[in-house]
RNA sequence: GCUCCCUUCGUCUAGCGGUCUAGGACGUCGCCCUCUCACGGCGAAAACAGGGGUUCGAGUCCCCUAGGGAGCGCCA
């Protein structure tokens, strides 16, 4: 049998981390498998379900790199298909109409909540002839559960968790409209599309052992089940807008690599020993459900931020640079870079790239870090910068004119003579290459002098070097 | 309130009765490298929630307590 594995997000916001972890779970199960993926909307609720959320989460789908075998399932679509199997229960005499108001229903809450009873529904209708229904009240269609025994779900991840029948209610399966209920269409759903293993947040157990008894009333095989723990906030909270909770697409924004961000996501409740950096064949080779742990994980991006570095370090420099360019709609003009590199400058972040990539953990401080490329005249130096300059400026006067001289501009040519000049001013070369960094970079970081001197070239270097130290042009 | 789940360094985790004076990674701190910052290398501090059992032996099994989480909709 095939491995056929689904992902379900409801489409009422964007695609969150916990929904993105979720996906590639699923994903990684059914490639290491050689098995499929499916995609299912859950777009029941007509009320909160939008075309926006849709594309955002089929967009952070593709941003993660997860793909989806087939077409995408569209839940509402299959309405009647659901209704259909609602009243094949309801004809079995496995499910009944209740005409209780939701008045009713909350009431029946109230008083439970007041009395310390569980707040379940109470079967009022269950075994009620549907004679006395009351005149102009359209029934939902309830499933008669078993009052007795338990029902148990075998989890892969969990283990045997059982609940006892008294404890679980008679759950609606068609609404007053005829509409399906979740718990339904889910069922249907994933007998109809062949699903092998539901993998899922655990937020879903208890919702397994009710589907667990639709299956049963169906008298359908039930799926493998693995109810995965959720991703907590850092403080160990529920997951905020304020931490985690954003959309993938806000990583995106924050210049997290898709590579970096499945790295950091896989090992969030999975292990596989000691290893810490997965490739995704690597991933896929060692995937599995039993090393799966149960308690829930808190989001940490420090941890996200180390393995960034360590993936854009391995990065291939042009890649990176598209990497940088795709992110410039959203950061480019408070830059004053525009939406794209102009070539003059592409080149020069290309070759920039392996002295700035070791220094950044995120794409949008590789784009900070290379300021020094595509700053304007006059260049704006930080306070550091400034200080490095009052200070050291002096140590500068006369070095122009030996770098003038260059006529082989290199990394290893402009060495020679920055150490030259420390030497004949007698100072040590810190003193001279922190001041000239200043000067030329703005900032007190950069990379290695040479290489930026090498990457600005001799007639920028020069420029920058002469508008900051009051040194006269070689006559 | 009821049901279910969880609990090893600050964080992610290894550990599936003896090899645990508890390992790795991130973070933190120190040293080295060094033109700065990173990278890299070396090193340090840092945990089995508490209490009972079971066992020759428990981080590993059982129970209780405490703490955390999830669910309890004609939402998904």
């Amino acid at each position: 049998m095939t491995v056929v594995t689904r992902f379900a997000p409801s489409p009422t916001g964007f695609l969150h981390i916990g929904g993105g972890r979720t996906a590639l779970f699923n994903w990684l199960y059914a490639k290491r498998h050689g098995g499929k993926m499916l995609l299912r909307i859950e777009d029941t609720d007509r009320e909160r379900s939008t075309e926006a959320a849709i594309q955002a989460i089929l967009e952070g789908l593709r941003w993660l790199g997860l793909d989806w075998d087939g077409d995408v399932v569209y839940q509402f679509s299959r309405a009647a298909r659901h209704k259909e199997v609602a009243e094949s229960l309801l004809a079995q005499g496995r499910a009944y109409y209740c005409y209780a108001t939701p008045e009713e229903l909350d009431e029946m809450r109230e008083s439970a909540r007041r009395e310390g009873r569980p707040m379940r529904y109470d079967g009022r209708w269950r075994d009620r002839d549907p004679s006395e229904a009351p005149a102009g009240v359209k029934p939902v269609i309830r499933l008669k559960a078993p009052l007795e025994g338990e029902t148990a779900v075998e989890d892969e991840v969990q283990g045997r968790v059982v609940w006892q029948n008294k404890d679980l209610d008679d759950l609606v399966l068609l609404r007053s409209d005829g509409t399906p209920t979740y718990m339904l269409a889910v069922v249907v759903d994933d007998h109809d599309m062949d699903i092998t293993h539901i993998i899922r947040g655990d937020d879903h157990l208890t919702n397994g052992a009710r589907q667990t008894q639709i299956y049963q009333a169906l008298g359908w095989s039930v799926p493998k089940m693995a109810h995965i723990p959720l991703i907590h906030g850092p403080d160990g909270a529920k997951l905020s807008k304020r931490h985690g909770a954003l959309g993938v697409e806000a990583y995106r924004s924050m210049g997290y690599l898709p590579a970096a961000l499945r790295n950091y996501l896989v090992r969030l409740g999975w292990s596989h020993g000691d290893q810490e950096i997965f490739s995704t064949q690597e991933m896929i080779d060692a995937f599995d459900l039993s090393s799966i742990g149960r308690s829930p994980a808190r989001f940490d991006f420090a941890k996200l931020e180390n393995l960034n570095g360590h993936y854009m370090r391995l990065a291939n420099d042009e890649d990176l640079v598209n990497a940088m360019e795709d992110l410039l709609p959203e950061l480019g003009e408070e830059r004053h870079i525009g939406r794209k590199f102009a070539p003059v400058l592409r080149e020069k972040l290309i070759a920039a790239m392996p002295g700035l990539k070791e220094r950044a953990k995120t794409l949008v401080e590789l784009l900070d870090s290379a300021y020094y490329l595509y700053a304007q005249h006059p260049m704006h130096l930080d306070e550091k910068a400034t200080t490095l300059l009052t200070e050291g400026r002096d140590r500068l006067v006369g070095i122009a004119p030996k770098l003038e001289a260059v006529s082989d501009w290199s990394a290893a040519s402009v060495e020679a003579v920055v150490r030259g000049h420390a030497e004949a001013i007698g100072a040590k070369l810190g003193q001279v290459a922190q001041p000239l960094r200043a000067a030329l970079t703005g900032r007190a970081t950069s990379p290695g002098l040479f290489d930026v001197m090498a990457v600005l070239g001799k007639d920028e270097t020069l420029s920058r070097l002469r508008h900051q130290v009051n040194d006269a042009p070689v006559a």
